[in-house]
DNA sequence: CGCGTTGTCTTCGATATCGAACGAAGATAG
DNA sequence: CTATCTTCGTTCGATATCGAAGACAACGCG
């Protein structure tokens, strides 16, 4: 069941061009990797060989003879990928386009510890296969996101602030110890802004903004994640201008999490009265009208916009793309927007788009199954 | 006197690392560039043929037969840089390993517009070539920097502050006429920070932040130059929070250079009575340790420092340098460092190194270099 | 001084890629 | 329906790269 892509070479790069949705055919192939028509059939011909590639049938005619379309053999393997949260992990089994053919939520605390978590997601992992892929598809890889920082030399957990017992845990090295396969670990707003890149075709330069219950962000720079040393896109902790002086968990005061992160929302209504459990229901009264509700997540947003004014002037990034949770409340990502048109030089607006994220739920998933293809794929 | 290097495909990469001083001997090459050791050999022989490389005796032994050293050929050619400012222009020929033979400063007024300050500059050039190279030696490359953002697609000037007329002008079209070469037009902070990345092997993410008469600042992530579109870095206008409200020129309250530039700290200056003529004259009060002005450059130093908190955290590089005429004054950068560290995400400035900038006042002449070497030896 | 070791460079056959030419299959026009 | 053009895919000789083996050159040690 566990067995490495047999790939080598140049056959990477048409596999995942194959894979991507970016070419369906050899001449496709050939326009896009630079590759001799020739060479691209002589490893076409091989992957079919091996199983990874099929053949099915002809496309259409863009004046000329018809295509023969190169789709991923069905059978060619799956990726398990999953996104832990605080109490719920999102799992997934994605083929090796990437795209998933099984979402599942399930609770999980990630509070528990990681040799308990860990134990459990690969519990869970062998479950999802059991019940939805026949024995003959090989498993591909594995990957997870994790609500902490990553340190993307060793791939363990660092400093994270809600995630007891965590730090320093050599997640890649636990789950390699159960799966002899391509292992990814990652933090969950880098892997949600690979997934919604993929969105923004075009774009090479993305800032992804996660906010939930929390403050999170990842970055694209030339069309690739940026990690920096595992910390990059932390901007949870930048110092915001406030009236009321908030002291934050990291010892701080007015960090832009206790001002317009989800939880901070949340406190802020219990103080007048509402109480909410999740950040759903700040957006269902958001959405209801409520006029405190809408006045918290527009000065959230402001706050927002005030941090992402000196990034984006400093970045200049083709897009900044507004997900987690609460961005399905509007007056955020409106919010957000003329903070950051008013008050950001033009240059850097001028072909800036501010949007609401257009991955959906499964961004991370999606991002998760990025990059362990283009890891399996260039092995 | 003007011809294209004559290289093709991997020769310039080869070129590329004897130029850059990371190789020395075939095996060197072989050994960085991944190629066969037999594929090397004829690689160099070719770039000998072609009159670019050289033998030079023999290296030293590492234990075995000795390399024989290969050394740019002195009549390889030279390139023309220049880092064009608002008074003054610096000029400098570079071999092309990118080392800086000649430098002079002029005296040139950007404001009397494109057309004279570009022909000003050629002649200037054609002065120096005549004076230093002999005619048998090709020029290959002519590059300038800009005291202006630059549109990365078509090495226009866009938006400039404090460039009169320059609005829209094709600078590398322009020179292109005259020379028949590869041409570099771009931002004088960027080829700084370009110049200064190669100080600091190692590290591929810094910020390099130019503090003079004005603020700007360049990015190297993944040890490339961040352009964005034309206005990353441009960290002059993010506002900062003060007990005065003062307007910029930009039309926003409380930018960073209407606080913290070289500028700035002169009117202040003035405000209390001393007359300064050029940032220079700042840095002389400071080292006579003149409290007015070590305590404004400190005040600086802070807002910067602010500025810098939220961006590290965000970008989490290696490495924030700081160059500029203003950081001869040592208490900038102490104050600087002081309020990042005091400020950041423990994670963030963990492996963090803020220093001052190493390269120099050449920086921008050998980030010039430096691009121009990339851009010929990659056609 | 001879000899094994280590590292550098070249020779040469094996292999992979290229690119031009060709055949296949369909669109378009008269 | 035929002629012509376009695009797709394959065949095949020319070319470039590779990699193993060997020649070369210095060092260290007995």
């Amino acid at each position: 069941m566990d067995q490495r892509l047999p790939v080598h070479g140049a056959q990477g790069d048409l596999l995942r061009l194959v894979a991507f949705g970016e070419a369906e055919s050899r001449a496709d192939l050939a326009r896009l990797s630079g590759l001799a028509a020739s060479s691209v059939s002589l490893r076409v011909e091989e992957l079919i060989e091996a199983g990874l590639l099929a053949e099915e049938g002809s496309g259409p005619s863009r004046g000329g003879r018809r295509p023969r379309r190169l789709r991923l053999s069905p059978g060619a393997g799956v990726l398990a990928v999953a996104d832990l949260g605080a109490h719920h992990a999102r799992l997934g089994l994605l083929d090796l386009s990437g795209v998933p053919f099984v979402v599942e939520e399930r609770p999980c605390e990630i509070a528990k510890g990681p040799g308990h978590t860990l134990g459990w997601l690969a519990d869970a992992f062998d479950d999802l296969l059991a019940a939805h892929v026949p024995a003959t598809v090989p498993l591909r890889g594995v990957g997870t996101g994790i609500p902490g920082p990553v340190d993307p030399a060793t791939s363990r957990v660092v400093n994270p602030s809600r995630m007891p017992g965590w730090n320093d845990y050599p997640v890649a090295e636990s789950l390699a110890a159960r799966y002899d396969l391509p292992i990814l670990v990652e933090n969950d707003a880098n892997l949600m802004a690979v997934g919604e890149a993929r969105s923004w075709p075009g774009s090479e330069n993305l800032m992804v903004l996660k906010a939930g219950t929390g403050i999170g962000c990842g970055m694209i720079v030339n069309g690739r994640l940026h990690r920096g040393r595992g910390a990059a896109g932390d901007i949870s902790h930048v110092p915001v201008r406030s009236a009321a002086t908030v002291v934050c968990a990291c010892g701080h005061a007015d960090c832009l999490e206790v001002h317009a992160s989800g939880a901070a929302l949340a406190g802020a209504l219990a103080a007048a009265g509402i109480e909410v459990e999740r950040t759903a229901d700040i957006v269902a009264l958001v959405n209801d009208a409520v006029p405190e509700a809408t006045s918290l997540v527009r000065g959230a947003g402001r706050r927002i916009g005030e941090v992402l004014t000196a990034l984006v002037n400093f970045f200049n990034p083709d897009v900044v793309a507004v997900g987690g949770s609460l961005s399905a409340a509007e007056p955020l990502v409106t919010s957000i927007r003329a903070t950051v048109y008013e008050r950001c030089l033009p240059l850097a607006t001028r072909d800036l788009e501010i949007a609401p994220a257009r991955a959906g739920r499964d961004a991370a998933l999606l991002g998760a199954g990025a990059l362990l293809l283009d890891a399996a794929l260039s092995g």
